[in-house]
RNA sequence: AGAGUAAAUUGAAUAGUCGCUGGUAAUUUCCGAAAGGAAUUACGAGAGGAAAGUCCGGGCUCCAUAGAGCAAAGAUGCUAGAUAACGUCUAGUGAGGGUGACCUCAAGGAAAGUGCAACAGAAAAUAACCGCCUAUGAGAAAAGGGUUCCCACAAAGCUUGCUUUGUGGGAGAGAGGAAGAACAACGAAAUUAUAGUUUAAGUUGAGCUUGCUCGAACUUAAACAUAAUGUAGUUCGUUCUGACGUAGGUAAGGGUGAAAAGGCGAGGUAAGAGCUCACCGCUAUUAUGGUGACAUGAUAGGUCAGUGUAAACCCCAUCUGGAGCAACACCUUGCAAAGAAGAUUAAGCCUGCUCGGCGCCUUCUUGAUUUGUGUGGCUUGAGAUAGAUAGUGAUAUCUAUCCUAGAUAAAUGACUAUUUUAAAUGACAGAACCCGGCUUACAGAUUUACUCUGUUG
RNA sequence: CUACCUAUAGCUCAGCAGGAUAGAGCAGUCGCCUCCUAAGCGACCGAUGGGGGUUCGAGUCCCUCUGGGUAGA
């Protein structure tokens, strides 16, 4: 992932979460903030202990990132991105087609990817 | 075949495409003041049996080198062994459970002391409530008296033939009262009350004899009377219960309870009792076997009086210094401190106290509180695999081979195909300094040994 | 990561040197009162987080699991 580097600091997460756009698709929610960069995407994830156990979590996140990463190119760069799992949503139906779509969807409504695709 | 017990193994595999985190090698001389970092390519590696819970133990690091004694606090608790250590494990002992294979047990001390044992029960720990037995008193028997009934006589009353009282005689159906309870009556003393009575003193009013008298005027005190309270007590008063009371002996029996004072039988006794005896149990001593827990036998003991609870306090024995990898060290930044020596004992620190140690201050020397997407600590270790030897075993020793995650917003994923399978989308579940255990979760599959039941041979 | 606390009716709390049929307020249901409602009165309903152990007996003591919370670096 060239293009982008992970979000990890407390207030760096406050920041977006306070100040960002949310977008809300039927698993996942997303918050989106310009950062002052012009080289990079800044990427964070982070989802609940209350969610499930850690294995689940982490199969999630890695979900969650695979996703991203295959439409990382077609984006348009400068963004910090926050990745939410739902709290309502059973971590138990978690899954790769699921999330693509919801991924793309609010992706679109964003306006996140570049003009020329 | 069914049911079960114990131990162990396993916890999908292969290929392709895209991608992630370390390692090694090479390249770029790309970034940075520096420590160091970044990019590309190649090779090879990359979660578990519980990685979990954090319940124990240890390594490692710092606190003084982790110290001495006492106290406090905590942990453990049959024996022997294993181990770095343990609250773990192994082999035994004892107790309990199961037809059995086998399983379970925080299993020292209750005669050092304290506490607790609800309800029920006579009694819950220095057993005498009932019962049983003995003595004595009462009772029963006899005599006398009285009561009840019948008869006769006398007196009184009135309703004039009955009632009551007294005296005498007779009868024996009924009655008879130790003790207790309730009620009634009486009630010493005491207390309270009374326009009570008497006496004394004082005040006040009236009278006249002017210092005495009188008052059905007042106050105080004493005595008496009356009333109330009704205690101690009394009553051939009423009613009820109704045969035992007192002093001893006795643990055989007594509905309860979780638990009842060694069990059971015989003898014995006034009745009973380890009072005596047999058997069983218990305790002590001793012999033999065993490293030991303990087992077996012998002898003695009836003061075998003293139940349970210590996951109640406690006692005894053994053990434990504290904090934790966000420890700690280095680098960077650039703040005013750090180190050594000397003298001193005033704060403070080392868990409470005593010792002991560090610490104030002065001099000399030397650059570092804090900051960080920093580096080390970080994985070669009480390591793994295979074999041999010793041991019942836990385990130990030796030999050979191997190096097998090291992240830090945190790496194993996604898609496709095939195979095995009853099922693979689908058990429980994600290393975070490292080990040894324990505990808990877990779809299923497989193997070995053994037990019981049934059927057939 | 480490250390510690806590869990009792639907809610907020009592209950502790083991002896209870687990109590109170609010809430809920029914009845009385009122023309109706509220308030008031009476009755009822309803709980020891799960599993084991010690004990005659456990809400209380011990172990273990699960949930909730606090503190430190």
């Amino acid at each position: 992932m060239k293009k982008t580097k992970m979000l990890k600091k407390n207030y760096e997460f406050r920041d977006v979460l306070s100040r960002g756009k949310y977008y809300s698709g039927e698993y996942i929610e997303v918050f989106l903030k310009k950062n002052k960069t012009d080289k990079y995407n800044f990427l964070g994830i982070a989802i609940s202990v209350k969610a499930g156990k850690a294995v689940r979590r982490n199969h999630v996140k890695r979900l969650i990132r695979e996703n991203y990463r295959l439409v990382e190119n077609t984006l348009k760069v400068g963004y910090s991105i926050i990745f939410l799992w739902k709290k309502k949503k059973d971590i138990r139906q978690a899954d790769f087609q699921k999330i693509k779509k919801d991924l793309n969807n609010i992706f679109d409504k964003a306006d996140l990817f570049e003009v020329n695709q």
